[in-house]
DNA sequence: CCGAAAAGAGAGCACTGCTCTTGTGCGAGA
DNA sequence: TCTCGCACAAGAGCAGTGCTCTCTTTTCGG
């Protein structure tokens, strides 16, 4: 059976469990970059060495953080989005948005290491991709909604982008309309634009009560992707 | 006078050309946190240590490349708005989003390194703010010369945004109304949001045909901004 | 119960940013 | 024109990094 391990499996995963905590201390505190495997063998009175039975490489240790981040971040979503009036469209989507900055500006060191520049030379490999869809999926399942409801505004659809917006529909958002999958889409980065710019100091001097704006930067891209009121 | 230097400074500066262009040329390759002081002066045939006259940290050498980042895109924004017919407002907007993701995908390990992460734990000096603007500025003149054409179309701007819109109309963009201006701003990091999506890899299987998709945002970011042709 | 596998410890390599000390050649003032 | 000072370069060295290798200890399964 799996659930009755030895003891030697469950110290396993408490160990690895510690590594990843006190990773993400070190990375809450100095950032991705100052993140180092000896300062984490350090604080858990461990060799370096010993630290890469758990954990190959630094980067592997960095994409088990990446993938607790977008988790985290997903969680946070969905947390808030239960919390919103299912009917109030709208309502859903600012909430969302709203759980999404919130997060970041708790924590901008994960926030960068999923949403800023990947680091050094490394891609993100495909195990983070379910993590990192939650959110998106979170978007989604709100507008599909919506459509349904209906209280979606119809999205014009350039020619050129039809067969895009086509095959979005079929591999990520089916039963929305493709207009609406490309508008999704744009929205959904542009949420991300105005979280980074914001948590990475580009707002300096430009804008100062970014509560406010971002709150009416959400409500337009809820616009945007064609969610009206009631 | 400052014409005439002698050889002494002629070569200072040289030398701290070169230094820039080695630095530049293994940011292009391997990216910011590869980049690396040692290498560098193993690339001018100099020892490690002589490069500490030029550069009194490797986190002025950074600095150094990000207002050349900053200028260069600004510049290859500014060039390719000056092709664009001056009466059309959206022709011109469309022309400088395109520029500027033209030249993030042609140098994405500088663009990571002024739209991503901050790197370690670096705070970007005053410094930089002059280069920062040029886009902005840009697009501030872009919809300012539509508000006065005028082809700008009315933007609603809730009341407890209407303090920061006159904060920024004064700070920042005057003559602009104030809903144009919060829009503008938001629009301004909603661009970033797109570029850097793409660019660091969260289109991938999202979105296909990057151009067209991004020709289609850019548009209806013309239009959050109350940009309308003719 | 005992052999295999897992985990930890330690030394060591190649690399990094940065500092300090020691020469050395150019150039501005007397 | 000479000379003194200063900018520059070179090298050694320190503390830190990721990662590998070897060796010992511990633990578990047949």
């Amino acid at each position: 059976m799996s659930t009755a391990q030895g003891a030697r499996a469950r110290a396993r995963i408490e160990v690895t469990a510690a590594i990843k905590d006190a990773a993400r201390r070190q990375l809450a505190a100095e950032g991705a970059a100052k993140l180092s495997l000896r300062a984490v063998a350090r604080e858990l009175g461990m060799v370096s060495s010993a630290l890469y039975r758990y954990f190959p490489s630094r980067d592997d240790l960095l994409t088990a953080l990446i993938i607790d981040a977008y988790d985290s971040l997903g969680e946070a979503a969905e947390t808030a989005h239960a919390k919103a009036a299912a009917t109030d469209h709208v309502r859903r989507w600012t909430t969302v948005c709203e759980a999404v900055r919130a997060w970041a500006l708790a924590h901008p060191h994960e926030y960068s290491l999923i949403y800023g520049s990947p680091v050094p030379g490394y891609a993100a490999p495909e195990t983070t991709v379910p993590a990192a869809a939650r959110v998106g999926l979170l978007l989604i399942g709100i507008v599909r909604d919506a459509a349904r409801d209906p209280g979606l505004a119809g999205l014009p659809l350039p020619a050129e982008l039809r067969p895009e917006g086509e095959r979005m529909v079929r591999d990520l958002a089916p039963d929305l309309p493709p207009g609406a999958a490309v508008a999704l889409v744009a929205a959904w980065a542009q949420l991300f634009g105005l979280v980074g710019f914001e948590l990475f100091g580009q707002f300096h001097r430009v804008v100062e009560d970014r509560e406010a704006f971002f709150r009416h930067a959400a409500a337009r891209l809820a616009r945007d992707v064609g969610l009206v009121h009631r």
